[in-house]
DNA sequence: GCCGCTA
DNA sequence: TAGCGGCAACGCTTC
DNA sequence: GAAGCG
């Protein structure tokens, strides 16, 4: 400011945070602002009150911007922390438009002959941006006029609770219409949520779509919505391969579970029988990886998410084709350990509550001698999926130079794991040793992006590579397991070409993965066959 | 979810 | 017999 | 030694 040609000026404006597009991010400004220091601030400046004696507040806006941009003018170049805000003339509608393509939050608008006026008044408005955001499918209403279907109704997840938001006549198309349809129609469901109308269909509320819409209603309800599309993961077809059958039709038969109804979390959402079955859909791709293997159960038997517990011990009404056996611990006492060895134990435990797989990296026949290691690549707060997903594809690089063979799924979380399997040859000191090195040297590549220590809070818009889960009695979750939060998301094995194809991984759950697996078959099927020596 | 104890 | 309470991991890292 | 972490 102080280069201006200009003794007083009272300028008004806005300070912001432009991310790589040129894009002002209100987010980034508060992240500015709270870490002090690192960011660039831009300030734009888009009024001009008052100037070396002159109280212009009673000057038309165009002569003011005009004397603005003079003021400006030759101090300015892209770079500058100070920039004039321009502005456009005449057509609204199609600048709007454009702005909501480009994803700004929206467009003011003056009156060119407005004298200035702090606050709100009639002489200037904001329009809010169109936006696009995730809502589920939770009804629709039958239409023959229309080819099937006359709206969507649309809910919106609160705290665990399913709230409706209103419908959409708009954005499909007849094959598009069909699609859904089909889609919808099995998935019809007795119960209307609150202020759903009378002559909507409710159905199962586990299809997302992508709605555009302008606002909302004081009630929430959404204002001109517009159907974009399903919201759902997209996975490559392999070359057929012959399901291998591990789950017998007498298997399926017997499954039984109390409470099939039960709500696993609050008042709507997944139900007991729905693990139930999730894993007798699951089982045939998931069975090999687990088979065999130390395994911690995560059970949630009870209402309450916050009474769920891991269980790594033999219990009481366990199972009996459960295997127990005993290891030792770091104090040399036996303690009983569990194992999943055939389909009838496994589908069976649904009935306790059990929620989550979590297995060793080893076999019970060579406890001491590790057949799979995984890094775990956790994101800390501010860190986008797609730089998980390079940070994977980096580390993928990294192993195969080293003649290893990684294979990669995603967590159910936020992060990926990525699994090598390895001849059960070196001892858990030397394999989590080995495991130390690797992530350290990858640490080393790039030490902005990963830290390799635990604590700290320089994780931070990091990756932790968490390579304890290679540890002796550590565990991690299993592939295919469900892991206990809202809508169930699965820790999916993927093939490396369809990682970069995914792009939230929420997507892979309880209710979409069993269909997908249907085409996909299990893309580490070849995993053991990949086993390569871990350098010591 | 299950078991064992208590009223 | 209905109801209630106890119970269901662990080891390593970091502070 | 306690607290945090997965
Ligand atoms: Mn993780
Ligand atoms: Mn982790």
């Amino acid at each position: 400011f102080a280069r201006l040609g200009v003794k007083q000026a009272v300028i008004d404006g806005e300070i912001v945070v432009l991310d790589d597009k040129g894009i002002s991010r209100f987010a980034a400004l508060q992240d500015a602002l709270s870490q002090g220091a690192g960011t660039t601030l831009v300030f734009y400046a888009f009024d001009l009150l008052y100037l070396d004696g002159w109280d212009l507040r009673g000057v038309r806006l165009d002569k003011r911007k005009d004397l603005l941009a003079r003021l400006l003018s030759g101090h300015l170049s892209g770079r500058s922390a100070i920039q004039y805000s321009d502005h456009v003339e005449g057509d609204g509608m199609a600048l709007f438009d454009r702005a909501s393509e480009l994803g700004l939050e929206g467009v003011i608008s003056k009156r060119t002959d407005a004298t200035y006026a702090g606050g709100r008044s009639t002489t200037w408005m904001k329009s809010k941006a169109l936006r696009i955001e995730n809502f589920v499918i939770a009804g629709y209403t039958a239409s023959a006029a229309a080819g099937g279907i006359g709206a969507l109704g649309l809910g919106e997840w609160v705290d665990g609770e399913l709230f409706y938001r209103g419908k959409t006549g708009t954005g499909f198309d007849a094959a598009g219409m069909a699609n859904l349809l089909r889609r919808l129609e099995p998935l019809r469901i007795p119960d209307r949520l609150e202020g759903m109308p009378k002559d909507m269909l409710p159905v199962r509320p586990t299809l997302t779509a992508r709605i555009q819409y302008a606002n909302r209603t004081t009630d929430n309800a959404l204002r001109h919505a517009v159907f974009k599309g399903l919201r759902e993961a997209e996975l490559s077809t392999p070359v057929a391969r012959k399901r291998k059958r591990l789950i017998s039709d007498a298997d399926l038969a017997g499954i039984w579970v109390t409470n099939p109804t039960r709500k696993l979390f609050g008042t709507s959402g997944p139900t007991k029988l729905d693990i139930a079955v999730y894993y007798a859909a699951v089982g045939d791709f998931m069975l090999p990886h687990l088979f065999n293997r130390p395994v911690s159960l995560f059970r949630c038997p009870t209402k309450s998410i916050a009474d769920c517990f891991f269980q790594r011990h033999a219990f009481n009404g366990m199972p009996p084709t459960i295997k127990v056996f005993e290891i030792k611990n770091s104090d040399d006492e036996n303690k009983s350990y569990i194992s999943v060895e055939d389909a009838k134990g496994y589908l069976a435990l649904a009935q306790f509550g059990v929620i989550e797989f979590h297995a060793w990296g080893t076999h019970e026949r060579h406890l001491e001698k590790p057949d799979r290691v995984i890094f775990d690549l956790d994101p800390g707060e501010g860190m986008e999926w797609r730089e998980i997903v390079s940070a994977a594809v980096h580390l993928r690089g990294h192993l195969e130079a080293m003649g290893l063979v990684p294979f990669v799924k995603t967590s159910g979380g936020k992060g990926l794991h990525i699994v090598v399997p390895i001849k059960p040859k070196l001892g858990w000191k030397q394999v989590h040793a080995a495991t130390s090195r690797i992530a350290t040297q990858l640490a080393a590549t790039g030490r902005d992006t990963f830290v390799t220590v635990m604590g700290e809070r320089n994780r931070k818009r990091r990756i932790f590579i968490d390579f304890h889960r290679n540890a002796r009695s550590a565990t991690a979750v299993a592939a295919y397991s469900l892991r206990a939060r809202p809508h169930l998301p699965a820790s999916t094995p993927l093939a490396w070409r369809d990682l970069e194809s995914i792009d939230s991984p929420e997507d892979l759950n309880y209710s979409s993965l069993p269909a997908l697996l249907t085409t996909t078959g299990d893309p580490w099927a070849d995993i053991n066959e990949a086993a390569r020596d871990l350098p010591a």
